[in-house]
DNA sequence: CGCTCGTTTGAGAGGTCTCAATTTGGGTGG
DNA sequence: CCACCCAAATTGAGACCTCTCAAACGAGCG
């Protein structure tokens, strides 16, 4: 068995596991590897033929899209979550890269064991096709934001969300400022610009601690969307 | 059953149904309604729960997010295609409203009649699948596009990607050019001068003709990425 | 024939980006 | 323990892209 016993009950506690028969668990293991990466590796590059379904089970990683040697990052993943499962489900080659931003051990399903199980354990595949829906509501997100909102807003809106996450109105950046504007799209010199104009608006910003210090202000400047924030 | 003895042939040869098992599908289409709807109809809104799936059978749904009385078009579907599929996977509300651009015929089969034949039908639930991951990575795309390409070089490329499905270097467009500019993320006026800039560029325009007159040129100036025209 | 609505064109404002310089902060080695 | 160094972050100035507002144009329909 490619991933060792011991490490096999935690995984199978994950939601995309939980369900499914004791059998297809136990082959899927035996075919798969947990793997740990250093920081900044990378795992996939797109345009790649998908070999492996990527779960990640510890650290964080930066899934992005390239042009001419820009990159724009398209979404960032913690544990538990998975990657790259449309390619794999439809057997197309990648849309996006995929990097660690820490130090991160992933679980690592070939794509033809994640099809078969599929086809043989329906709780398996409710579970697929649940977090599959889940990517797709994610990035209908995003792209709804980046066309009705300002950089600004979106900003503010990231900080709602993260802020509500971290049940608290004070928490720290989980990555460099650089990535995160990527991530919201903008340049960072707009992104620092846009944090100074947010003071104006109830957030406190001192290095990577971010205060909400008014939260009813802050939401009328963002006016979240459906789906976004409370 | 609600879906007449006459369609359900039709249906039955849709690739979401072909593979499916006689009695889920006779089961689903006892359940299932298919209507007809007048153009600009509204069929569902965002922030409504699921209860249906819809099928376009015929015609063309636009798919828009809004705020505060701005629309952007997200998507636009023809048949056959399947739209809030991930809201009645997940039953949880809408992100997108939809409305008919023509006269429309859509199949509606009820969220837990899907859902029902998901878990029994593995056939099914591969199809169901393969279409999530589809409009997975449409979104993907649309918004890579989004961020790293001007509005000039979102519609070339869409021009591109027009003429090779029309399989022609000339085809007309399939919509208001207004609705157009809101699909690729732009005003009307943007979308008018983008398409004079392209004239530079390989691109004729009549009315609602469009011409590939240099295809090499276009491409080279479009730049599609990975996934886009070939 | 003359509306009406969509499209095009024009002018100007605004948001975001680029490029460059400065400051900050974290990590390293003396 | 401190000074230095490097990368990241901030700040500034200017350009560019896209939007907004406004007006002119044109095609389809009553």
């Amino acid at each position: 068995m490619s991933v060792r016993l011991a490490e096999a009950p935690l995984i199978r506690a994950l939601p995309l596991f939980k369900e499914m028969s004791e059998a297809s668990f136990a082959g899927m293991m035996e075919a798969s590897l947990l793997q740990r990466f250093p920081a900044r590796a990378d795992i996939i590059r797109e345009g790649e033929m998908p070999d492996f379904l990527y779960i990640v089970i510890e650290g964080a990683i930066d899934l992005f899209a390239t042009r001419d040697g820009e990159e724009s990052t398209i979404d960032i993943l913690y544990p538990v979550s998975t990657f790259i499962l449309a390619a794999v489900m439809r057997d197309e080659p990648y849309l996006k890269s995929a990097r660690t931003l820490v130090p991160s051990q992933l679980l690592m399903v070939p794509s033809q064991v994640v099809r078969d199980a599929f086809n043989r354990d329906s709780a398996f595949a409710r579970a697929i096709v649940s977090e599959l829906a889940a990517r797709y509501r994610g990035v209908t997100r995003v792209l709804r934001n980046d066309r009705m909102l300002s950089s600004a807003e979106r900003l503010a809106n990231w900080i709602l969300n993260s802020a509500r996450r971290s049940g608290s109105n004070e928490f720290e950046l989980p990555l460099e400022k650089r990535k995160l504007a990527s991530y919201l799209g903008m340049t960072p010199e707009s992104y620092s610009r846009g944090m100074t104009a947010l003071e104006q608006h109830g957030v406190r910003s001192h290095g990577a601690t971010i205060t909400v210090t008014d939260p009813a202000r802050l939401k009328e400047f963002a006016r979240p969307a459906l789906g976004e924030d409370s």
